[in-house]
This record gives C-alpha cells, sequence and structure tokens, in this order.
DNA sequence: GATTAATAATACTTTTTTAGTCTGATATAG
DNA sequence: CTATATCAGACTAAAAAAGTATTATTAATC
C-alpha cells in the first residue's frame, strides 16, 4: 500500500509545461517534440494537453505546424494550478469533499487537522511558479536528448 | 480524476483508534462494538486491526473476551503513526520514493517543492494526537450509537 | 483544392489499487 | 469441551489510473 499524491497524469502535465516554459522563445512546440524531450507516451500527452488547455494554461494549434504554446509567462503559472488542472482539486481524505459522507463533521477534530494539512499543502504548490522550476531546469532543457 | 490521499483503510483506522481512545477505561473492546459504533466493515476492521497491532499501536487479544486495547496513552499517539501503519510512508510523488524512477533529481527544482510539501505535510499530522482528536469527540464517542 | 501534417475527441483496453469477503486455524474463558 | 473471539492469508469485485486506437477536424503548403 503505497500513499501517493501526484498520479503520471500530473507528473506529465508538470513536465510538459516545464518543457514549454523552457522553450517558450520558439514559439510553437510539437507534441512529439515534447512527448520525446520529457518522456511522456505521445497518445496520453494529447489527453494532458486538452486538460491544460480547457483551463487557460496552454494553447493548442491545430493543423500542420501546429503544437502547444503557454499562455501565460512562466512566472505567472504555479505548480498548483498545472496538477489541479489534471488531476482536479486537491483533498486529502473524502470527509472534507463530500461533506455528507461523514456525520461527525462539526463534532471530530480530525476534520480540522485534514483541513489545516490540505490548505498547507496548496499553499506550497502554489507558491512554486513554472519560473522557478525552471531556473534550475535550463541546463536539462536546452540539449535534452540524453534525458531518458 | 480526483487526488485523495487517505483511503478508507486509513480513514477507518483514525475512525478504530479514536474509539478506543474514547473507550480506554473499559479495557478490551470487541472488534464488532468499535465496528458498529464506527461504521467499518467488521472483516475489514480485521485486517486493518492487524496492521495496527504490527506496529505496536494497539494489542489484540484473542479467544473468548478478546478484542482490541490500545498500547500507548492516547497523548502518545500521532495521526500520522496510526495513518501511515496502514497506508504505509506518505509520498506525495513518485520521484521522493524512487529516485532512481526520475533523471532528474538533483537538477530539477521540483524535488526541492514537493519534498518540502510532504514534511510539512507529515509534521502537521504527526502534531496532532489522539488525545487532541478526543477533546470534542468526547460528547460523540460517550452515546454514540445515533452517530450512523 | 488536394495532400499532408498536425491535433481533437472519444471510446476502448489493460493494469493496478482499493475495498471487501470468506474460510480454516487458533486461542481462551467458563 | 464448547462457545466466543480473533488470525492469517487467499480470494473476489469494483474502481481508478494508465495507456492505446480510431475517426474526425483543422490548417499550411504545393
Amino acid at each position: 500500500m503505497l500513499m501517493m499524491i501526484l498520479t503520471k497524469a500530473g507528473e506529465y502535465a508538470l513536465r510538459c509545461m516545464i518543457y514549454l516554459a523552457a522553450h517558450a522563445d520558439q514559439g510553437i512546440t510539437t507534441r512529439r517534440d515534447v512527448a520525446q524531450a520529457m518522456n511522456i507516451p505521445t497518445s496520453f500527452l494529447a489527453k494532458i494537453a486538452q486538460r491544460l488547455a480547457r483551463v487557460g494554461l496552454l494553447q493548442i494549434v491545430q493543423g500542420a505546424r501546429g503544437g502547444y504554446r503557454l499562455l501565460k509567462p512562466a512566472i505567472a503559472i504555479s505548480m498548483l494550478e498545472v496538477v489541479e488542472a489534471v488531476e482536479g482539486e486537491i483533498f486529502l481524505n473524502e470527509c472534507l469533499l463530500r461533506k455528507e459522507s461523514c456525520s461527525r463533521v462539526g463534532t471530530c477534530k480530525a476534520h480540522i487537522v485534514w483541513s489545516k494539512a490540505r490548505t498547507n499543502l496548496r499553499a506550497t504548490l502554489q507558491q512554486a511558479t513554472l519560473a522557478d522550476l525552471l531556473s534550475s531546469e535550463e541546463a536539462t532543457s536546452g540539449s535534452d536528448t540524453s534525458d531518458r
């Protein structure tokens, strides 16, 4: 049994956004490029990119010469946005998500602890922007075929 | 897609421990009592209790008049202990669990953010003891058949 | 405007995890 | 020695995650 909060989809979403941020100057980046460089299954990336596009994190350009492009500067995009775009809003337990599921909301102090933990976690992820991640990622992102 | 870190098993483990803590003075509590009061499937509780026993959080008494009993005072048991006994150690993403799984440990700043988030989360859960939870749970735990 | 190169959208499949059940064994009080 | 408990592990079912495939659409270019 292994507790894990970030699924592959979330991990791939982050990798994709990091790559796009690192190559933002080059205009449109093809899905294939992103997938190859960041080691993401291409068709899976398609699905993930659609979610990212739906919340306005990136623009999808169709047709020949199409691909992906960020819609905001890297400094204006938080890890939280990226992760939640793909995974849905983060909850640590069910009580907080569906209050009806637990008859003890109000009386039970565990709720308070979970709520606090959740708030902290989301705040930490919100504070980290793509630009922050990039500062040490650049070396990797430039000539990054040796990555796999 | 729903991000959730606490599984049913973890939720049940917490409920069980809270109930035992609230009834610690009564000596041994049967599995059936815990299950009924806290709305946990009895056979599932058996498995969960075994995990809790394995890490020394509770004592299982076999035979007629058997049941469960806490091994430590409620103030000495943290939510983190209980949850991790059942779910395994909390990790937020795979990179931190299996370093080999990610070629970018070291270069990638995302690791630092996840690591920090994880530390904070575990600290929050560690600080909360069963005794803390109990202070507002007592009202419920006393005559708690109306709970379901 | 036909061809080619790209993604869209959705349905499908496979794998893994979670949740729960069942069964034969074991232990103990009375 | 019988009734009442849990043990330990095998088993099953359901849900979620991960990935694939297929048909449709879009746009650049020749």
